[in-house]
DNA sequence: TTTTTGCACTCTAACCCGCAGAGTGCTAAA
DNA sequence: TTTAGCACTCTGCGGGTTAGAGTGCAAAAA
């Protein structure tokens, strides 16, 4: 991080105090917060002028700044890391919203929709955007492959990898295959290599390949020169649903069709928010990105919350919110937290 | 519609060609057009007080309108109609440009990836969001069915529909079933069912299970019942692709965050969008809704620029483009044309 | 009859001005 | 250490002015 973040403990309770109550001030109305506004708004009895100095302190640390001259004070990058990281207390979710959640992400639906519901749920609750990472699992056990021949000369493979996850694909081949053809080449492949991993069944099919040079069996020739073509382009598509960008159009600080614009293209091109969730897919929990903190300039006046979601002790990927630096952190950390824990579990009963 | 059209031949041939140039200078620059700069910029030896007479002419007809008393004119939503329906000369594309769209649509790829490309393509070569139906083929014979156990009683569903379209479902069973028992269910499927049509399908099973209702064989009971359960939520998924959005950002009539909004809200709930599209389903060729003409109001300040695909003689969907009313349309148009054309022939070869 | 000239009129957009409101920093007093 | 007082600064808003563009109309010209 390039700014060193402020040891809170140095500094005199009563700023402290003051800070916070600026920082929810701020985020409640939006507007600079002002000395006068401080003194009339919190228990301290102290009066403006007081507060300025103190303000001014504070604006010297570098947790405050104001947008010019006779405007209040509005928190930093810095000031809003001091706020999360230090200040802030969580709130606890109902029981009406855990419930609800709850309800969304009943494992009783197939992957993708179920990663769908989740962000789509996300960007509802929290109104702002959604987004959840595909998972990875590390293993991609093969679980059951099976080809069926389309016309000219090209043949569907269907490959259905860890319970869960199902892939086409289409290959072309040197002749037509008949229906019972493929069916052998898909039983003999299923009943060799089921289980087994993608990328280990890849060096074993290469092996096995050498081993038939001269085999006359023209069946098993043909079974894995065709699995080897339908694992070969292993798409590893990664990516992630988001939903809810429209949300981040009503937010008065993003209200500016340039940046919309540039926000929207970056959600489009997927890699940046990507390498962004990737960074806090090995931490613990809930984990805050603030402004251009991160490095992309795009989320400027943007914070992301995240959160890896894991089930069974593996980290599977990281899901989380976007929305605008200004926002009720006390209420978006437990729905980014729970959300995980409950997609965790609910990927983990439909494994 | 709720205007009615103007006759072209009821006008004097100098107020169309007065009018067009208009137009042609309004879509170019976006500023309303007076009569001086018409006096300057066209062929016409006329005065600029001439120009002005039948400008106002052209306005009591309903074709052009003042935003205020010293503005220039700007064509009215049945001024473009006139414009689109009578004075348009479309370009040609030149074979750079059609060499590009045959490229992106090459049919060896997937169903899926192809209606993606070719909304990507249209958004990218006009600027503007490029949008395609998925295709409807009015038959869906069952190619091919396959049962994958999963772990808790759910068994992945399989269909192969049609040559490309692949559906997955996830079914819940009362009891366990072993991977070969599965196998023999959807051999027995397949082999009673290939070819069929899926809604032919479901009757013939409701019958089958009759039929079967004291049999002993338990296997049959068993493959009718669940492949009632899978055929059951047909959810006949229809939707489309949209490629752009962010393309509309950069246009200045449109370039209001409320407005973007709503358009952006209607893209994802998709409904408006697609009834508007389904209208064209049936024209013969490239059609034109200009500004809220079709009922959106969304769509204020747009024109959509449709086509039907079909192969083999059959209209399989929609696709288009959605831009500013003031857009080049003898551009947009062939492209449009163009790209359905070849999407036809991509999805055929690729039947 | 059609076109043009001349002219008064209107509207917008840009700019400047002045002013109220909010908030600051500094200094001196409590 | 805190507060009161005060001069100062910046924003935002309303109002006024001006330049520019374009109009409509009436009378003259073709």
């Amino acid at each position: 991080m390039p700014q060193s973040t402020i040891d809170p403990s140095q500094l005199p309770e009563r700023n402290l105090y003051l800070f916070r109550a600026l920082i929810e001030h701020f985020i409640h109305d939006g507007q600079p917060v002002g000395s006068r506004t401080l003194a009339r708004d919190t228990d301290l009895d102290l009066s403006p002028a007081t507060i300025r100095n103190i303000m001014a302190d504070l604006e010297d640390m570098g947790l405050l700044y104001s947008p010019h001259t006779s405007a209040g004070r509005v928190p930093t990058v810095m000031g809003y890391r001091l706020f999360v990281d230090s200040l802030l207390r969580v709130n606890k979710l109902n029981s009406r919203e855990i419930q609800r959640i709850a309800e969304e992400l009943n494992p009783d639906q197939d992957q993708q929709a179920l990663l769908r519901r989740t962000s789509d749920m996300l960007s509802d609750i929290t109104k702002f955007a959604g987004v959840v990472m595909f998972p990875r699992t590390s293993s991609h056990a093969l679980k059951h492959v099976e080809f069926v021949s389309l016309s000219d000369n090209r043949v569907l493979v269907i490959l259905v990898i860890d319970d869960h996850e199902v892939q086409n694909r289409i290959i072309r081949t040197s002749r037509v295959y008949s229906a019972s053809e493929l069916q052998q080449v898909s039983n003999y492949l299923n009943q060799a290599y089921a289980g087994k991993d993608l990328s280990e069944i890849r060096r074993e099919l290469l092996v096995e390949l050498k081993k038939l040079k001269d085999d006359v069996n023209q069946l098993a020739r043909t079974a894995i020169e065709m699995a080897q073509q339908a694992l070969n382009k292993n798409a590893d598509e990664d990516g992630y649903v988001l939903a809810g960008q429209t949300n981040l159009m009503d937010i008065a600080e993003l209200c500016d069709v340039e940046r919309l614009k540039k926000l929207f293209e970056s959600f489009n091109q997927k890699s940046e928010i990507l390498q962004l969730l990737e960074q806090s897919i090995n931490a613990k929990g809930v984990q805050i990105f603030i402004g251009e903190e991160a490095g992309y300039d795009v989320l400027d006046n943007c914070s992301v919350v995240t959160s890896p979601y894991e089930s069974d002790g593996q980290i599977l990927g990281v899901l989380g919110v976007i929305g605008p630096t200004r926002m009720h952190y006390e209420r978006v950390i437990p729905i980014v937290d729970i959300t995980a824990k409950m997609l965790g579990s609910a990927l983990k009963s439909s494994k």
